[in-house]
Parts: structure tokens; sequence; C-alpha cells
DNA sequence: ACAGTTTAACTAACCGGTTAGTATAATTAA
DNA sequence: TTAATTATACTAACCGGTTAGTTAAACTGT
């Protein structure tokens, strides 16, 4: 009837733990969250959270570097280099756009975090945020030497892609309440992918084409 | 010698607070900010400061309410009719830029409450957001009329615009710790009004021209 | 196969430090 | 006198982290 091995029970636990923490920290912020509010989603008592994983900051990092670690993933995947850089950069803003989709989380603690310095991240996370600037940097590369980007700097661009995408992910409840004075936000979706994400890649192939 | 009324005394003091708030506000965040820590920075007891504004929420509110109002009141100024749609999206995009430059607060503290979905935002505030919004899709549409502007989704570009400047504002420190493994960060500068502004101008430009 | 032992997973209860907020008496300055 | 402010002391709640002990799976020798 329970044939659990005890190293299933640990991961299923371990995997409990961290996606309550991933709840919690993205709604409250490594401050704001409550160590005891996240053994009570997990559904485990908090000593276990500390048997397994050690104290806040260490479970806070845990789940900074699964989900960055993800994206990277992600990214490898779907970005290649025998596309076009136009659909390479394409390609890239709906990979962050379905990511952000999928893990709102990701972008409530992205912005936390910059707003924070990047107080909490611990290195592994500063060197997946390289990589991913490295794969932009390289698109827009290969376009301006295939002749039909013009010049820009990657680094801003990459801040107008990843601010556009992850601004408005969390800004639907502020659109929600503001909804009554701005009509043009009542048919706007809370999604990312589709007209969304069509419009910022549009914009954003735009800005940079020569 | 200095004859200050108890209006002035009053009004110095709540200022000298209000500051010292906006400071540890925009460090720590609502949750990790201190309240002793807000009294020790403004030079002030901390029974002073429950005695002129309250708790720590209504702190809060008021440093928020202080910031946006002033940022709007920035806006009536630099934006006029008489200017043509291309330079006045220039001094939109300037003038959030020396705005951010100017008061660093600002920026970390929109990032946490866009990421807390404007929990704490005051009812002021939101309509201080729209009067924003609203300037940004007149200065488009007045580029659609005059045949210079593609049609674009005015949000969309806000939060590009708003993304690209408060986000690199904020991840100054993050540069700093990738800059060993990002050459291109080192001669980058901190401040958005120059080179980094002048940027962001030309690609949010070509972004929305025909 | 099975009693005996070890070990990993987990819990209930607790601890000590922190923090927002309060009370009150004394002090200062207009 | 009165409003503003400080100094000091306090409390009630909160919260991260610990500890002593329980349960049961895994292992061991026979």
């Amino acid at each position: 009837m329970h044939p659990l091995t005890l190293k299933d029970r640990r991961s299923q636990t371990v995997e409990r733990i961290l996606n309550a923490a991933t709840k919690e920290f993205s709604r409250a912020g490594f401050a704001g969250a409550r160590v005891d509010e996240i053994a009570k989603i997990a559904g485990v008592n908090k000593a276990t959270i500390y048997y397994h994983i050690g104290g806040k900051q260490a479970l806070y990092a845990q789940v900074v570097h699964h989900l960055f670690g993800n994206a990277v993933e992600q990214f490898n995947r779907n970005i290649t280099a025998a596309q076009s850089p136009e659909d390479n950069l394409k390609a890239f803003i709906q990979t962050i756009a379905s990511m952000v989709d999928r893990h709102p989380e990701l972008a409530a603690i992205m912005l936390r975090e910059q707003a924070s310095g990047g107080k909490h991240f611990p290195e592994m996370v500063a060197q997946d945020l390289a990589q991913i600037l490295g794969i932009l940097t390289e698109i827009l590369d290969e376009g301006v030497r295939s002749g039909i980007f013009r010049e820009t700097v990657p680094f801003i661009v990459h801040m107008m892609i990843i601010g556009a995408i992850v601004l408005f992910k969390m800004s639907s409840p502020i659109r929600a309440k503001l909804a009554p004075l701005v009509d043009s936000f009542e048919k706007m979706s809370t999604n990312l992918s589709g007209p969304v994400a069509g419009e910022i890649e549009m914009l954003i192939l735009n800005a940079v084409r020569k």
C-alpha cells in the first residue's frame, strides 16, 4: 500500500517545501515571508524545513536558484544558431514571456531582488543572469554582422525587454484598479503570450532594426 | 536668532522623519524597514514619529504619496503641447530619467510596490499613475495623427520606458557584482542622464517611429 | 525470515531576541 | 500656558531557530 522509500519521501517533502517557499517569498519578499507560513502551506512542521534545507536564507537561495536555473535551461532549448537574428530575438522574447506566464513568482522575485540590489542573490544566480545577457548579446551581434540590426547597447535592450514583460505582468492588479479611469485596460489580458508579447516583439524589433 | 514658529518646527521635524523614512523604506521595503532605524536616521525620538504621523503603515503611505505627487508635478512642467511629438517623447523619457537620478528611492519603492501588486498604494497615487500614462498616450496619439508614429499600445510602451529606466538604475549593484564576467559593464555609468538616457530615447523613438 | 539495531524523517514544544507600539514623566521653547 | 519633543521604560506579539523526543524505514546478523 505504501511502498515509499525514504528517498522518495525526502524529495517529495523537499519539493513541497520549495513550492510553498516560492509562493510565500513571491507574495511577501524575503523580509516579509514567514517561515511558519511556509511550513503551514507545505503541510510540514517548521523544524522539517530546518532539517532538510537550513535557514530562511538557504531556503530563499534554493528557491531563486531553482527558478533561474530552469530559465537558463529553457533558453538553451529555444535559441539556436540555425535561426535568423530576427527569429532568435523573437524567440528570446517569447521564451521570457511564456516563462513569466507560467511562473509569475519569477517576476515578483526578480523585481524585489532588483529593488534591493541583488542583496540576497546567491553567486550562482548572478552567473545565470550573465549567461542570459550573453545570449541576447550574441543575437544582437549576429544581427549587426548581417547588417540588419543597428548597433545598440545589449544591456539596455535587455532591461527594456525584461522591464516591459515583468512590469506588464505584475501590473495586472493595478490595471484592474485603474480600469474605470483608463478604458483601454478593460480588454487587456493578464497573459503575455499572445497579443501582448507580439506587441513587445514588434516594438523591440523596430527599435534595433536598421 | 532663530525665530522658529511652532508650525515651522513641526513641519521641519515631519520633513526629517519623511526623508528618513523614504531612505529606510527604499532600502529594505515595508516589511524590512525598522521604525527604530527611521527614528535614528531622522534624529528624533521614536515617540515623535507616532506623535506626528501615526504608525508604520501611515508613514509608508505618506512617503509614497510624497514621492509620486512630486513626480506628476514635474511632468506637467516639462511636457508642453507646443513641442513636436518626437521632442515630447524625448522630454518624457528625460523627465523620468532625471527624476530617478535625483530620487533613486522612487525606483526602489516603485519596483517593490509593483511586485506586491500595488497593495499599499493609496488611491491618490493610482490616479497619479493614470495621469502619467495619459500624458504618454497623448504624445503617441499626436505622433500618429501627424503620420510620424506607428500605432502602438501606449501602456506597453510605457512599461518599456519605465522598465528600462528603473531596472537600469537599480541594477548598478548587480552590474558591479557581474563586472568581472561582463566587460561592457565596467565603463557603464550609474547615472541615467547622459548616454544611457540617450540610448533609451533612441531605442524608443525607433520603436514607435514609422 | 525475523528479532534487534541503526538511522533518516519528522514533530511538538519551547527559547531568546526583535520589533511595533504605548505610557508617562520630565524638558524645551514659543 | 501650551505644543513639541525627549528619555526611559515597558509590553505584547511575533518570529527565526533549536531541542528533545517519536515514528518508521532500512539495515544487520543469525
